[in-house]
Order: C-alpha cells, then structure tokens, then sequence
RNA sequence: GGAGGGGUGCCUGAGUGGUUAAAAGGGACGGGCUGUAAACCCGUUGGCUAUGCCUACGUUGGUUCGAAUCCAACCCCCUCCA
C-alpha cells in the first residue's frame, strides 16, 4: 500500500471507505498541504437519516476530525421535484414546509457526527434550492448544457442501464445529473468545495461535477466514493422488521439501534467496526480475529461504539445492559419498551393477542394469533400456544410488569397502572 | 393526434365467468439447529373476539344466479408512429 501524506485519505483508504477515486494521489497531496472543504449531497425526503447513509456520514466524520471542512448538501431543491428514480410514479411532493421541517430532523442527527459552526473547519449545511430554483433555462442550458454532450451522458450507467431494460427515463431525471454537477460547481464558488464524496451509485454524477467545474472554471475538482454496503449474505443493508434503521432515537429507539448492530452477521464485524467506529485498526484486527460464540464480543463492541457515536454514551451503556439481563440473564430488563395497561383491565383478563398488538409487537390481532399459533408468543418467557389465553394480574411479576415477547429477540413489557 | 400493450396482495408476477383471499418466487415474521450469527429445514404471510362476517385485483357504473376475469366510460403507465 502506498504511504499517504494526508491523514485524511490515509484514514479512508485504510478503513474501507475508498472504492473509486478520481486522482487519489493529487487528492492526498493536496489534503496534506492545506485544509479543504468537501461535501456530500443527502435526500430531505425524510426527517431522519438511516444506516443506508451513515457511511457517508462517517465519512464526513473522519474529514472534520482530520482537519477538514465538510459542508451537508440537502437536496432541498431537487425534493421539491420529487425524484423521479423511485419506481412508484405516484410518490408525493413535499412541500417546503415539509422539506424544512426534515432538515431541521437531519441537522439533529448530524450534529451527533460533525460539529457545525461558523469558524474554519466547522461543518455546514446548505440546501440547494438556494441556487436552483433561482436558474434561468436558457442561461443555463447556454452557460452550462454547452458542456455536456448527450453522447456522453447516454454512457452512463445510471442512464444506460435503464435504456438497456427499456425502462422509462424521463426528461427530467436526464437532467438530474446536469443538476448535481452543477451543485459541485455553485459549491466551489461560494465555499471553495473541491471534493464531492458519496456512494459508488453517485460516481457518474460526481465526475459531472469534477468535469463541469474544470471547463467552466477551471477549478481542480476531486471526487471520491465509497463502496455500497452489503451485508456479507448479499442483501441490503438497514432494513429490519419495523422497516429503515433511522438515527433519530425518536425514530428508531436506541435499543433496536444497539440491538441492530448486536445482530451483525459474522462475516460483516471486521468491516463494520472500522467504517462505524472509530476504534484503532490494531484493536479492530484482533476483534475481528475472534471465532465461533467468541465473536460475540466484537459484535458487543461493534454495538456499543456504533450506538454511543449515535446516541451518546448513556444510551450505549443502557441499551447494552438492557440487552445482557434480557439475553444473558433472561432476567426481565425494566427498560425493554413499555405500555401501560389499566389494572382493571387486567384484572378481568385481556386476551394476550390484544395485549401483544397493545404492545406493538404485532401490527393486528390477525397475526398475534397467527403468532399464537406458530408458538412464536411467550408470556413471562413461558410459551403460550393457546390462541384464546388471557393475561391478567396473576401474571404480573415480582417487578409489577408482564413480559410478553415475540420471538427470541423482540420483547416488551406491560405494566399496571 | 394515431396504433398497440398494460395497471393484481409488501415486491416481482400467474390467473381470461364459479371450489380464487387469488399460483409461483422474493421479502418479512415465527419455529427447529445455533452463538441474539450465517447456511439449511419447517410453518405463516388481508382485516375482524372468527365453523362466520367484511374488505380486496386502477376508478366508476353495467351485464350475470355468480366478475380479477365480459361490457362502457374515465384515470394512469409503457412501446411504436406523427
């Protein structure tokens, strides 16, 4: 491996972050010499971010920790247009009020991450409907379509791919690309941005970027993405049962967040201990040198940094320990998810499917009783496969709670009131 | 504007008058094996306090004892032509 000079590209390379660079070494050279600004471009299409782009994130991360300025693109104008790539024709535009309200979720999330301000170094956030719902059409197809040629564009994958399945591209999406190049550009000017990073998906429209600001105006411009992540087994990663893996505790409770990074497959720790924590490589190689239950640990540790870079240490420490007296101990933890119940209620017994809806462990009653039914439902750890069994307050614990759970790993408790 | 094709459950996609809550696959969930892993095997996968009832195959009407299936109008998508 070649010696980097910059710490910057030293820490990415090193770490995994790097699939495709356009001049590594000018890159490296240039980050060691002076402090440089850097974005990456995020959808506000909703008030929180998920794992999907935490890569990113880190990345932006490890910028501003090696002294560097990262500047937070919102696509606030390109949202309003509604990006046209999802299949479903009939998504929703969103409204500015809706777009605002998102960043102000987004900004929460990164401020986790990156340190924004006003000094050098501190972290930005801009929204690109600053510029573009300003662009005049024919200034600009004169000032900048000049510069791209059809031909070329029809290279690119993202436009090739679709043409070659027959696929629908409309007008509009064609010129996502113009639009995102021209991001790049408007950024160099106004904040002297001269790297754009992002996922492997974005290397098409970051060369845009790279090229137009060259020809327009000279500038040397860099762009740098990172490899998709996936997991070992080949799916996507951050779904889970309820869905996306948000940041936001309000969205996804720090628990599941914990609990999210405790169920890495094995294959997967060594490669995600050093894009999502920050752990030394040294520590990291021997983590990941574990075998068999020993592996274990890495996943606690992995769990632990990953929650507590997102949600602070208090929350690590408490979704780690709520963990170990559920599995470990098989203890009832007190901080698993609560409902409460009116004693009275139970008092005359209510039907366990209810309850396990109740607790947000099924979505209807349908599938509690199918949940029921497939043995899958415990109540105080104790199986029950009778679909018309109640709950009442002789099930209450020495703690004054239930604990009903839904499977192996989800669980929730329900407390008299 | 013209011609043709199409809109089915979370997704892909079969189904051209009745036993179709709708094949198959994927995904997801549950069970088994394990290590809160992967792989593998099995089961479940519209709602409802449920031998029944309700809702569902783009929308609204119609034909029929009976419609996802036939007819009409409308909406939307795609392909080719102008």
């Amino acid at each position: 491996m070649t010696a980097f000079k910059s710490e910057f590209v030293r820490t990415l390379v090193e770490r995994g972050f790097m699939h495709q660079c356009t001049d590594l070494d000018a890159l490296d050279e240039l980050a060691a010499r002076q402090r440089i600004t850097a974005y990456i471009g995020y959808d506000c299409t909703a008030p929180s971010l998920h794992v999907g782009s935490l890569v990113q994130i880190m990345m932006q991360r490890h910028l501003q920790k090696t002294g560097h300025q990262p500047i937070v693109l919102m696509g606030g104008g390109t949202t309003k247009v509604g990006d046209p790539s999802g299949k479903d024709a009939s998504r929703q535009l969103l409204s500015d009020a809706d777009i605002e309200a998102n960043m102000v979720g987004i900004r929460e999330v990164f401020s986790r991450f990156v340190d924004f301000g006003d000094g050098p170094g501190d972290a930005v956030m801009v929204n690109n409907d600053d510029w573009l719902n300003e662009l005049a059409y024919i200034p600009f197809l004169r000032d900048m379509g000049r510069h791209f040629s059809i031909n070329r564009m029809l290279s690119f994958d993202s436009v090739k791919l679709r043409l070659e399945r027959e696929q629908p591209l409309s007008f509009l999406e064609f010129n996502y690309m113009i639009l995102q190049a021209y991001d790049f550009l408007e950024l160099n000017r106004r904040h002297d941005c001269v790297l754009q990073m992002g996922g492997s998906d974005q290397w098409g429209n970051i060369v845009n970027g790279v090229e137009l600001g060259r020809r327009v105006d000279g500038a040397a411009l860099f762009g740098f993405t990172t490899p998709l992540i996936t997991l070992a087994s080949g799916a996507k990663m951050g779904k889970t049962a309820q869905g996306a893996v948000w940041l936001n505790p309000d969205m996804l409770s720090p628990y599941d967040y914990w609990q999210f990074w405790r169920n890495t497959e094995d294959a997967d720790v060594g490669r995600f201990l050093r894009l999502f924590t920050e752990l030394p490589l040294d520590e990291i190689a021997k983590l990941e040198a574990l075998r068999d239950a020993e592996i274990n640990e890495a996943k606690k540790t992995l769990a632990e940094h990953a929650t507590t870079l997102c949600h602070g240490p208090e929350a690590a420490r408490a979704a780690a320990e709520t963990a170990r007296q559920t599995f470990e101990e098989g203890a009832v933890a007190t901080d698993l998810p609560t409902v409460e119940v009116a004693e009275a209620e139970l008092n005359d017994g209510i039907v366990l499917f209810d309850l396990l809806r109740r607790a947000d462990l099924c979505q209807s009653n349908g599938e509690a009783r199918r949940l029921i039914k497939g043995g899958g439902a415990r109540v105080n750890d104790a199986p029950v496969g009778e679909e018309m069994a109640k709950v009442s307050m002789a099930d209450v614990s020495a703690e004054g709670v239930v604990k009903l759970s839904a499977g192996k790993k989800r669980h929730a408790l329900v407390r008299p009131v």
